[in-house]
DNA sequence: TCAGCGACTGATAATCAATATCATATACAT
DNA sequence: ATGTATATGATATTGATTATCAGTCGCTGA
């Protein structure tokens, strides 16, 4: 079983794509926090700083090489996460009060009820279904006083 | 039973808010659709055409008087729909090939075990949880090829 | 009816996130 | 070691959204 970062070298020396000390860094960043970040939360929290210029480059690149998914929040800019094939398939859970959001997995017989649900639910649609989310709104323990 | 527009004008009125010809253009386009639309889009549906300015002005009202809400998209720019309040709780079905999104409503008791389910899944965050929301992604009949 | 205040409109300017450009630097293959 | 493709960081640009402001409209009270 590779670790983290091999597998995402891997995934990205197989698209001719390097692994450098910034994207390697991001994907860290990513890795230590439960849930999806934005730009300028990645700016914060990486040592040594990496320019926006950088940041904004090489999270594109890494979502047009499938290591990174985009996910539109609530407030106005784009955050970011590890894709499900890194990071398992997950759902969100999105505090309105203070607009963080959080990862949550659910127990496999829970998710195989999701997924049929869902499935269902297109089912007269003519759609083809690939996948889902759930997103779960409510206000966080510190949001709720 | 209330007609849609007068369910509107008494909310908005009570806010002290006036329900104006270009806010009821508005509410009407979005009430003939059966999904969210841009900004782009309810200026080129709306007879006559509303400037972009009155657009970006009044669909931020109608948001702050919680008559629309906010569905960011997978593209770059937002979308809007009546409030659930307004139009029914829903659920989205998003096309992966054309970005267009749908809604899509469950039966009543698929809808019940959904929201228990939602609500399970939270209650050991302590998140105080008020809804939810399932986004279904999919190729939609046209993009199949 | 009229006066006046508050809300609305439309044009324009300003913001802000995100992307493009470009010269320089770095890494990998031969 | 050399050459070529990719990466970097500074800066300029784009594009969506928001703010500003002078003029207009509509409700409300005298």
């Amino acid at each position: 079983m590779l670790g983290l970062h091999a597998k995402v070298e891997q995934s990205l020396r197989s698209q001719g794509v390097r692994y450098t000390t910034n994207r390697r860094a991001l994907i860290e960043a990513l890795d230590n926090t439960p849930g999806p970040l934005t730009v300028e939360e990645l700016y914060r929290v990486t040592e040594p700083r990496i320019p926006y210029s950088s940041i904004y480059r090489d999270v594109r690149v890494l979502i047009d090489s499938q290591v990174l998914t985009l996910h539109h929040s609530t407030d106005r800019s784009n955050r970011f996460e590890l894709a499900e094939w890194l990071s398992g398939h997950h759902h969100h859970l999105v505090c309105i009060g203070c607009m963080a959001i959080s990862d949550i997995s659910l127990a496999p017989e829970t998710e195989l009820r999701l997924s049929q649900l869902a499935e269902n639910a297109a089912t007269d649609t003519g759609y083809r279904v690939t996948g889902h989310t759930l997103e779960i709104e409510g206000l966080c323990p510190k949001c709720q006083t």
